[in-house]
RNA sequence: GUGUUCGUAGCUCAGCUGGAUAGAGCAACGGCCUUCUAAGCCGUGGGUCGGGGGUUCGAAUCCCUUCGAGCACACCA
């Protein structure tokens, strides 16, 4: 369905193009001027140069050719050459009815969907998920929704961090305390138990110990690189490990992020791609990519455009071993190769842009991947505390994210009980879902690329610009429509009317902009956009709401218009959080 | 040092492909619940858009410069 802006800088073209002037210049937007008209075009102002006329003289000339349109209701040229103008009611009418019998809700799918690979998630096999890992998910989860709406065919994979020296320093650590494990008896050649020696607990134990100890001791460290070395040689035993390692921190993590409701296609991981390191180090030696260096392999990735020295991409260090780089080229070989993407997206810190924008000249110098593929780093900043620093816990230490979710839960549920009608089992599962809808909201209302501040009690206070006053809204029009069928009536049958006043052609106004914010959101990949648009949408309904009584209303046609316009209205709000990556519940 | 991102109300943030009077929320103050959820609505106060210069009919937005903050700069991931 033809976006509203579209259709009405359409005419304004046509209008510019009957009084002699290029249609380019009938370009319409939102007005930034609300008490004089609905939309304005500024393109008088810009053709006055070219034509050598006055902006005001244009902008009369081409209202003139407006107002024969049954677009507008009101077309007006103002000093010094702007247009005003203001839609018929029956354009609204017919363009909000359109959209409201579309199961799209006028949204079109891609022409040519494309393949999207989202990176995101990142999290370390060996430590618990903390709040580093929060916005991974949740940013990249938004982009992967955003994609699939608009008809793309997006694969989310979640790029487990399950390969080198943390590897070694829990088989080590492991090693040390139970050193009658059969994986670690040379001579064994059976088959190896099923069952993890360890269990999530121990696990997130273990990797910590065995870090700090190989901070102070020299002889443990090695061990653990030779550990590191003997996995990546392929060792029966340690592999065995890496295998439980994986099993045990995979089923924890898949409970983390379900909780978050973040779900990954792919549970890919770094050592996935290691079978294609030495025929890519081949490659890039054979052809003459990669040259050693220091003792090292690197390729170089300067280009003359550079502002600033950018180093050459190394892959192998001097001691033959591979490293990020390596590890990231190799999995784009892999994917490649598996997926064919048109586009990789990375959801990462945004500290390893300089990271990310060798290993993609790397891989495109190198033809890795092919000149259409395109390869975007979405990086984020961090979240911080109040204090403008790093989120810390109170004692100082990393807060772990199930300890944030109990928390802003534990908030969200003292609120909830308040409700008497609302019953421990359901209460829990509002605030959940509250819960969730505050801190991702809190993380998406910002533009992803900019560090933000994490203040719980602004998170649950549950005023103003918020996920929870987002779901409220759509709570109050389940109210409604629930009320509304219990008379025996269905929302799904009213037409929608001609907007009767202010608050409901504002309303309409509102939900025609649907399409275009979603698609502006995917393009940019900004799911801050949809936030703005859903605020300022779920404010439109409640101005609209406090105006018009709407089960009160006596005519019947109108009644059934007010409904059906705030069934879409929820419609959209509904299919806009769920893009973001939450729900809202029956009540609240 | 080099590069890069950023600096908008007391606080947290939008706005940035140049357009009319720079917007929200929080905090402060004042109204609105016998009537569809007051987690709401209406209103008041609060700004040298870090400073300076330039381009333009017109700059928070583009360019230059300066101050301030964060981040990154090949053998970690």
């Amino acid at each position: 369905m033809k976006k509203l802006l579209d259709q009405i800088t359409e005419e304004a073209a046509k209008a510019f193009e009957a009084c002699g002037y290029a249609g380019e210049y009938g370009r319409v937007t939102l007005s930034n001027r609300p008490d004089l008209c609905e939309y304005q075009c500024n393109g008088g102002l810009a053709a006055a140069k070219v034509y050598r006329c006055a902006p005001i003289q244009i902008a009369e000339k081409v209202v003139e050719e407006l107002k024969k349109s049954s677009v507008f209701q009101e077309a007006v040229a103002v000093n010094p050459g702007f247009i005003n103008l203001k839609l018929s009611p029956d354009f609204v009418q017919a363009y909000l009815q359109k959209m409201a019998e579309d199961v799209r809700l006028g949204c079109d799918k891609a022409e040519n969907p494309k393949t999207i690979i989202i990176d995101y998630g990142g999290p370390n096999v060996a430590k618990p998920l903390h709040v580093g890992h929060l916005r991974s998910a949740i940013i990249g989860e938004s982009v992967k929704r955003l994609g699939r709406f608009a008809g793309h065919k997006v694969i989310g994979d979640i790029h487990l961090g399950d390969w080198g020296l943390q590897m070694g320093l829990i088989i080590t650590e492991l090693k040390y305390r139970k050193p009658d494990l059969v994986y670690f008896d040379a001579g064994y050649t059976g088959e190896y138990p099923k069952e993890a020696p360890f269990t999530i607990s121990e696990l997130e134990e273990i990797y910590p110990a065995a870090s700090t100890r190989s901070k102070e001791d020299k002889a443990y460290k090695e061990e653990a690189m030779e550990a590191t070395y003997l996995v990546q040689q392929g060792h029966r035993g340690y592999q065995a490990v890496l295998e439980h390692i994986l099993q045990v921190s995979v089923a924890d993590l898949k409970k983390n992020y379900a909780n978050l409701n973040v779900e990954f296609d792919l549970w890919k991981g770094e050592s996935d791609a290691q079978p294609y390191i030495p025929d890519l180090t081949a490659m890039l030696k054979e052809k003459g990519y990669a040259y050693e260096s220091e003792g090292a392999l690197v390729v170089d990735v300067k280009e003359e455009t550079d502002t600033k020295e950018v180093p050459p991409c190394m892959i192998l260090k001097s001691d033959g071993a591979s490293l990020y780089t390596t590890t990231d080229l190799a999995t784009i070989v892999e994917r490649m190769k598996l997926y064919h993407p048109d586009e990789i997206i990375y959801v990462v810190d945004k500290r390893q842009e300089m990271h990310f924008v060798q290993v993609f000249r790397c891989a495109r110098k190198t033809g890795l991947v092919e000149d259409d593929t395109r390869l975007t780093f979405l990086g984020f900043g961090t979240m911080n505390g109040k204090d403008g620093k790093a989120f810390k816990t109170r004692e100082g230490g990393v807060m772990r994210l199930e300890h944030l979710i109990a928390d802003i839960n534990e908030e969200m549920y003292r609120k909830i009980a308040d409700n008497p009608e609302i019953g421990e089992d359901e209460a829990r599962e509002t605030a959940r879902m509250v819960g969730l809808s505050a801190i991702k909201y809190g993380d998406l209302s910002n533009q992803a690329s900019k560090d933000y501040i994490f203040d719980m009690e602004r998170f649950t206070s549950f005023e103003g610009n918020t996920g929870p006053y987002i779901l409220y809204t759509i709570v109050r029009i389940k109210s409604i429509l629930h009320k509304y069928q219990a008379m025996g009536l269905d929302p799904k049958a009213g037409r929608i009317g001609v907007p009767g006043n202010e608050t409901q052609k504002a309303l309409m106004l509102e939900l025609a902009a649907f399409n275009a914010a979603v698609e502006n959101a995917f393009e940019e990949l900004a799911p801050h956009k949809i936030c703005a648009y859903i605020y300022e949408l779920a404010n439109t309904f409640n101005k609209f709401y406090h105006e018009n009584k709407i089960l009160g209303e006596e005519n019947q046609e109108v009644r059934d218009s007010l409904i059906a316009v705030s069934l879409l209205t929820m419609q959209v709000l509904e299919t806009c959080i769920d893009i973001l990556g939450f729900e809202a519940p029956k009540r609240m």
